[in-house]
DNA sequence: ATGAATGATGTAAAGGTTTACATCGCGTCT
DNA sequence: AGACGCGATGTAAACCTTTACATCATTCAT
């Protein structure tokens, strides 16, 4: 036990052989014999040897770090994610590199440099978006990368995430088999794809119906809570309500809930709500909100192998991986009530 | 813009100079006349030069990465804490390696790896105790550390977290003057400190109004939502009840809140409950649960400051940096109500 | 018995930095 | 004028690996 760190020579000089000889045992084995692969292995335990990961990447050119980007590192999505992402990578040798942009230009040409001076053999992106000072032409090249969560309209770069029209044609199914037939759908959006496709989702299931969706059951919005409470409004200056909203994500759904709620109205009896995602809140507002979860942990360890076989030369079959989400059933959603009525007073 | 990476000595050859110029008019540029230095700067530029990480570290024997511990990465807890540790980190050129070990000493032992390899210069540790591997006396020597989140007991290692005592006096103060005087304290546990440190707080607040705090008062638990609902079903088989829940974090309120609730009692009339933490669900529950909120961006960034100023020789003045939370007043706290009367039944 | 083939090991270069030490040129002091 | 000091720069070693190539011993075929 000195106090400095074993080298890959105080190794050598332990077991009697060369440096190359010990690097070739511990990488290739099998092109060393049987004995001094003994006293190889016997020296490392000896001197508590582990190979610099510095003198490794410098000569090999290519380092273990993967860089993960995101927008936000506080997001509850993205942190499930991440455990699926970590799980993977580790079994395979590789650690993670995160990094926080908060959508900021800047920042995101800092990490930039990382990926320049090979502190990391790969990227997985949560932003939606190439970072900037990678345009396409001019730029500095990509290195091999995986998009996740945030679907990603870039051609060359492989994408792993939820099946959003699979996710919503289930929410949908579920709202018009206990019995809705007029169901709206908040937080439309032109910009986000994924909403887009959650979208794309409910026309298909009340087509199935032969319900023609009417746009004035379309309400946009951009995800947020207060963007549900806003639809809510608009909605309640319409003529007619539908008997179930149907929710972009697990955010409005909790605006409208809350805002169906204020105004004094009872759920699920009088409308029903279902949403998408499933965040840690969904369980918890009253009603318990009955939702498509994302199959987190599972996309990051799907999004890890793609970029680790992307190193390896290995491009995926295809390049979005979606995965099918299942319902969570919880008590947000029951059968349709014509004449919703208020209680008197608020519920607080 | 040549395919390969530019190297140092591509910018001197072009900026005509040695590359040991170069390096100092990068890290050390008072060193070096004015004029080189522009010229310098002039050849970084065209050459988009960045200097490579792995040399550098491999060079300097310490590398600019700082390796993050917890248990549980997708815990949002570490999510938050961990945009403050990035920020932190960011700011003065070090990047977060993020590990994840379910308290898993095979884990532990493999990111103990990372350490040896040089791939890290310090560590931040979330989860209460000393790597398995790194035992006081015989094992490896630990890095630069410091803890964060869960109180740690060892001496030598410089610990940032909140302030339990101060915050859980802030909340028991809160329901004292809003008029509660018998007050439970739900989850006491004798190996978590930071919950021995809340209960400590508990039983200030009750001394400075001269109430003797009774053992009757004073229910296990383990922090789990679970350990909240059976703490109720027990209060319940005893002849009088308290007026107002404090709970060791909001995980265990929420669990009082659900089995007062399923009991048929309305909340806050029937009874107040205060928690601890301020998870992403407290804001949602009905009622919406004060608590005292963990000032978790704040307590990264000290602690990222606390390492890297370590990591530059610098000790931080006290062993323990205990950052005093503020209580989040929601609805869950109401003045007490002496006559507690269920309503016909469940709220579902 | 000789040459070739094979398998195991050693030698040394390369990867991109940083920095101690050497060198050089120039101004200043005596 | 000569010596000295100082500021700016260059030279080369060191950090620890991996691996192409060379070397050597052994076996096998002829």
């Amino acid at each position: 036990m000195t106090t400095a760190t074993a080298t890959i020579e105080d190794v050598a000089r332990i077991a009697e052989v060369s440096i190359a000889t010990v690097s070739r045992a511990i990488h290739t084995p099998e092109k060393v014999a049987k004995s001094t692969r003994l006293k190889v292995n016997e020296a490392i335990a000896i001197t508590g040897y582990t190979t610099n990961a510095m003198a490794r990447s410098l000569r090999m050119g290519k380092s273990n770090m993967i860089l993960v980007v995101a927008p936000d590192i506080g997001d509850p999505n993205f942190s499930n994610i991440l455990v699926g992402l970590e799980t993977e990578a580790r079994s395979r040798g590789y650690g993670l590199l995160i990094s926080h942009t908060q959508n900021d230009p800047e920042r995101e040409l800092e990490y930039l440099k990382f990926l320049n001076s090979n502190q990391a053999a790969g990227l997985i992106l949560f932003t939606g978006h190439i970072p900037y000072g990678f345009n396409a032409g001019g730029g500095a090249r990509l290195p091999s990368t995986v998009a996740v969560f945030e679907p990603f309209a870039h051609p060359e770069i492989p994408y792993v995430g939820v099946d959003d029209f699979a996710g919503a044609r289930k929410a949908i199914d579920h709202l018009l088999a206990v019995g809705h037939r007029d169901i709206a759908f908040i937080g439309d959006s032109k910009t986000k794809i994924a909403h887009g496709r959650r979208r794309a989702g409910y026309e298909a299931g009340l087509a199935a119906f032969s319900i023609e969706p009417s746009a004035r059951r379309i309400m946009a919005g951009d995800g947020s809570m207060e963007s549900g409470r806003v639809a809510v409004e608009q909605l309640f200056m319409r003529d007619q309500l539908p008997t179930a909203f149907m929710c972009v994500n697990d955010m409005t759904a909790i605006g409208v809930i809350l805002a169906l709620s204020a105004r004094g109205y009872q759920l699920p009896r009088d409308f029903s709500v279902i949403g998408f995602d499933d965040v840690p809140q969904a369980g918890f507002v009253s009603p318990s909100l009955t939702t498509v979860a994302q199959p987190r942990t599972a996309i990051g360890k799907q999004a890890m192998t793609t970029l680790l076989n992307l190193l390896d030369g290995i491009a995926p079959k295809e390049r979005e991986a979606l995965l099918v989400p299942d319902l969570t059933i919880r008590t947000s959603v029951a059968v349709p009530n014509r004449n919703p009525s208020k209680v008197t007073g608020s519920r607080y």
